[in-house]
DNA sequence: CCTACCGATCGGTAGG
DNA sequence: CCTACCGATCGGTAGG
């Protein structure tokens, strides 16, 4: 029960729309085009627009837990962890499996300010994203690989950060070069959080 | 000669909007409703949608240099002027003189996916930006107050990072402990780029 | 899942 | 700066 293979193609066809024009941008019209049916057509799976975006924005979500999050956490607790979830987030971030950027950022600008369902969802999910990064810093404060005085949260903040100012430098600016400094960032942050970087497995890929 | 006090109005009024639904989201029957026209009201002052919303972007780039830019100039050059810009830069991205966050942040996810002379005024601006801040770190480097290896475009990508992490976290996280982390993070950016901060005039305001 | 349609609003214009 | 209007599209529905 492949649950309804229309809804699928809706779903898929919607989240490359999104991420070219906006959850916001979508229209019905457009997206019905883009997927080759009429307006009515979509109303046969979903019960409004709103409906419709979320729809999207979870089939968004099962798609990273999918490709990014799963792969791992076959990763050893701690550093290894969390260096893994760094590389699937800024991989996301690139260009998901999509055209346009990642789907979580320009949402959250079009969304901050529009009280809602929508809004809620990707608090929601934000933060499930958060406290999970927040989890594995402490794991990895427990293990000894970061230092005991490393603020988790803090350290999820300045992770946002590298990220975030990838996708701008990267969309924005077209800056080649921002996925180097991204990362470069995140070993900063590891290496003044206590973490030694000689005893890395791969610690190439860095350099100003 | 005021240029027109109603195309001013209608900026003060289209930055409003701008800054709550986004630029995109601008509709020229709702600008024209907040500032008590009709539609064709709007077309005696500009000629086209696209028109109207360059200008407002230039609007906010104004306000931006008189309110931010401007009054940090009159600091030393070095690292006390790129303390005033950054602190300018976070007050700005609070909730500049508007309802919404920061008009640049919002609209450079809206627009960078859609090429044309918004977002090409949107880059050159930035790109302004960025290298008035590089330049203050090389002055910052040069009078010694930074340590020689310092590369000043890592320094600026890291200082977005800070305000772009803190725009998301107080918007969509509503998060109050947001501006604390970011003047955090930015200090910590000093300090490992060879800044003596005992040296600071006022080194107050952080503490995770 | 389609045809055919709803009222509302879109960006924009003619003519004054 | 307004009235009055343009064709196109918006989100959505009735009825099949």
């Amino acid at each position: 029960m492949p649950a309804s293979d229309t809804r699928e193609r809706i779903l898929d066809a919607g989240l490359a729309l999104a991420s070219e024009v906006g959850l916001q941008g979508i229209t019905i019209g457009s997206l019905a085009r883009s997927v080759d049916l009429t307006k009515a057509g979509l109303y046969a799976h979903f019960d409004s627009k709103d409906d419709i975006l979320l729809a999207i924005l979870r089939a968004a979500v099962e798609r990273f837990v999918e490709d990014g999050i799963r792969p791992s956490l076959r990763e050893t607790p701690g550093i290894g962890r969390l260096r893994a979830l760094f590389d699937a987030w800024l991989e996301w971030s690139k260009a998901p499996p999509l055209p346009g950027g990642c789907v979580f950022i320009s949402s959250a600008a079009e969304l901050d300010d529009r009280p809602g369902p929508l809004r809620d969802y990707l608090v929601e999910v934000q933060a499930d994203w958060a406290g999970l990064l927040g989890r594995e810093v402490k794991t990895a404060r427990e293990r000894g690989e970061l230092s005991g005085d490393v603020d988790p949260r803090q350290f999820v903040f300045e992770m946002y950060g590298s990220i975030l100012a990838f996708h701008y430098h990267a969309r924005l600016f077209e800056d080649r070069t921002a996925e180097t400094r991204a990362r470069w960032a995140f070993q900063e942050l590891l290496a003044r959080s206590g973490h030694d970087a000689s005893t890395d497995p791969k610690t190439g890929g860095a350099g100003a």
